[in-house]
RNA sequence: UCCUGCGUAGCUCAAUGGUAGAGUAGGUGACUGUUAAUCACUUGGUUGUAGGUUCGAGUCCUACCGCAGGAGCCA
């Protein structure tokens, strides 16, 4: 391949090279000496590959500079790649020569195992451990496979602003910022009034960006500022919407299993349980999931006045949380989503089911072994008079919600979208138990830095 | 915001109210196949902070600080 910029043997395509000597750029992962052999571990960001130096066969310089090596020293190593049964990869470098970047002290992070705090404070050096560089590695497949998955169906890109002058679904939980003469603005936590005016013009969009929510919220799926995916399309119904979901979901897991492999392993994933992800997945209705907890005997946990808590059958009505979810999902291999659920606990700008206006046409997906909801969606409403309503119901400002009740003026139709979750996703996919290990730079309540 | 738990060597942890320890990392030495190498020697401490109880506090009490994960909220 010519270039105009450098290009380099990589380790990961060191296989292709048996027999050559080629030069490898990296950083040293680990070193052990015994006696007259040197094996440094190399990693140069594709792999890690295992360097053997026997000294005798090298001039004394290399020999010495092979000792002085220490964890994460940059280093360009020149040898001649051998295959080699007992390595992981199936080959080793017979060293040759070593040129020392810069040596390295005192790195910080052992091999050995550390705590989540120190590990946090270090972030911008865990990102170079063998489990880290695996996870990052498949978010990257997964953002691929998300835009690949739309741009091959279809969709375009429209992307919606970060900076927004109202809480978009009325909640109060935004960060907030001075926005020159014009007063308050807040960071965005959903494109998705935008999505739906680009649907109106492009047909089938979605917005990718990230999310901002100043909840405070301290468990291990939730961060103050997240990846979204929001498709939204014009003359969907909400059983479009949940097609498309399947299909999108689907597409991802499989494209993980396809180009990771090697990650997959690193994280000890069984993958067997991605192979099950396919279509169809399972569907219930909220009523049906009511239904399911009372017959199981899934109780809701009330507080009394006087502070104590008491168990009650579940309540038609009731939002559905963690215990709930991870109740109904104990039963499933693959991915459930839940729909039509009530309207008081769902967003103003859902519709409502012609057929039975108490509960909203809403969804959510909840992926299995404990991950949870990965994907919250809808049909918007698309009555100019409704959508007022129910604006005015939740107090919200109309004025500032003008623009958007202007959609539902000139041409209304029904439409429908979804926000997917990247960090949840890919949470769930890689099997991290938090998901402060699946964003390179994690933003959470009581922590900012690095 | 509420609830629960934790804070001891660079790191991971131990220590019945009675002399602060181990493993590991770091340093020195030995070794031609290590994968968390092994072996020998070795450096390393204001027990989160402030007060209190006690003859005596890492340990018990109070407050504060920091961290963790659960609730609520949600993707």
């Amino acid at each position: 391949m010519t270039s105009r910029y450098k290009s380099f043997v990589s380790v990961e395509d060191l296989h292709q090279h048996v027999g050559q000597e080629v030069t490898l750029n990296g950083w040293v992962y680990d070193k052990t000496e015994k006696g007259k052999l040197a094996f440094i571990k190399l990693r140069d960001g594709s792999g890690t590959v295992q360097c053997v130096l026997f000294k005798p066969n090298v001039d004394e310089a290399t020999a010495a500079s092979a000792s002085a090596l220490t964890q994460e020293t940059s280093v360009s190593i020149t040898g001649t790649v051998r295959e080699e049964a007992r390595s992981p990869t199936g080959v080793e470098l017979d060293v040759t020569g070593i040129k020392v970047w810069q040596i390295s002290q005192d790195y910080p992070i052992s091999p050995k195992e550390h705590g989540v705090e120190f590990l946090m404070e270090h972030r911008h050096l865990w990102l170079r451990s063998a489990r880290q560089h695996a996870i990052m590695r498949v978010r990257a497949v997964v953002v691929k496979a998300i835009r690949d998955f739309f741009d091959g169906n279809g969709f375009r890109l429209m992307d919606s602003p970060i900076f927004t002058p109202n809480a978009c679904e009325g909640t109060s939980t935004l960060f907030e910022t001075e926005y020159f003469d014009l007063g308050k603005a807040y960071l965005t936590q959903s494109g998705q009034l935008y999505a739906e005016a680009s649907a109106m013009a492009l047909g089938k969009v979605y917005t990718f960006g990230p999310t901002f929510r100043a909840e405070k919220s301290k468990t291990r799926r939730h961060l103050t500022e997240f990846w979204m995916v929001e498709p939204e399309m014009a003359y969907f119904d909400l059983n479009d919407d949940m097609d498309l979901a399947e299909d999108l979901v689907e597409y991802i897991v499989q494209s993980v299993l396809k180009n990771c492999a090697k990650e997959l392993a690193t994280l000890g994933r069984d993958v067997s349980k991605l192979e099950a992800v396919r279509r169809p997945f399972y569907r219930m209705s909220y009523t049906e999931a009511v239904e399911w907890l009372n017959k199981n005997n899934v109780k809701l946990n009330r507080k009394q006045t006087d502070g104590s808590e008491i168990q009650i059958d579940f309540p038609w009505g009731e939002d559905f949380g963690a215990p709930q979810e991870e109740a109904i999902m104990q039963q499933f291999d693959k991915p459930c989503i839940i729909h039509r659920y009530p309207t008081e606990v769902k967003a103003f700008y859902m519709k409502r089911d012609p057929e039975d206006p108490k509960v909203a046409m809403a969804m959510d997906m909840l992926a299995p072994e404990g991950a949870g909801e990965i994907i919250g969606g809808s049909q918007r409403e698309d009555n100019h008079d409704w959508l007022l309503e129910r604006l005015q119901h939740e107090g919200l400002p109309v004025a500032a919600f003008q623009w958007y009740l202007d959609l539902r003026k000139y041409g209304s139709v029904p439409h429908s979208g979804f926000g997917l979750g990247v960090e949840r996703t890919v949470k769930w996919i890689t099997g991290a138990d938090h998901i402060r290990e699946v964003i390179p730079f994690p933003r959470m309540i009581y922590r900012i830095v690095p």
